[in-house]
DNA sequence: ACGCTGACTATTA
DNA sequence: CTAATAGCCAGCG
């Protein structure tokens, strides 16, 4: 039973400001990229986002960030990223209801009532993929 | 500046 | 099993 530790990331550690360069690494930027390393056909959790990032009591923030998903690139495959229950819990913020069931059929992955089939196959931890 | 909202999750009843 | 609650924090009115 390993230990819970809840990590509380305040905003200064996830974004530390940098006067000089305007590139500045937001949480926002940070989800994003981790929601880039999604491989095709796989689906992943906001919290598992989060947790990899520190944050683990900010799920919420990673999905207010995949708001902004369409404004950067390259492209954030925010449909692969779903609740931790495989629910397509965000598929009302895309252009199209359907879009997101569309867009992960597509790519393989089973969606019945508004759930990813499979879910537990098919997550893809990024903490753990990615080393964290 | 203050309070509410939300693409979440873990815990408790 | 289901339902309610608390924590989380960036935007927006």
């Amino acid at each position: 039973m390993p230990v819970k530790r809840k990590r509380n990331l305040t905003r200064e550690k996830l974004n530390p400001i940098k006067p000089s360069g305007k590139r500045e690494e937001s949480f926002f930027e940070l989800v994003f990229e981790i929601a880039r390393q999604i491989p095709k056909g796989r689906v992943t959790s906001y919290g598992a986002i989060a947790a990899c990032i520190g944050a683990k009591s900010s799920a919420r923030l990673v999905g207010w960030a995949m708001n902004g998903s369409g404004k950067v690139r390259p492209k954030v495959p925010a449909h692969r990223v779903v609740n931790r229950n495989g629910m397509l819990s965000g598929k009302h913020h895309f252009s199209s209801p359907d879009m997101m069931e569309k867009l992960l059929r597509k790519e393989g992955i089973k969606v019945k009532n508004d759930q990813v089939a499979d879910f537990k196959k098919l997550f893809w931890d990024p903490a753990l993929e990615l080393g964290f």
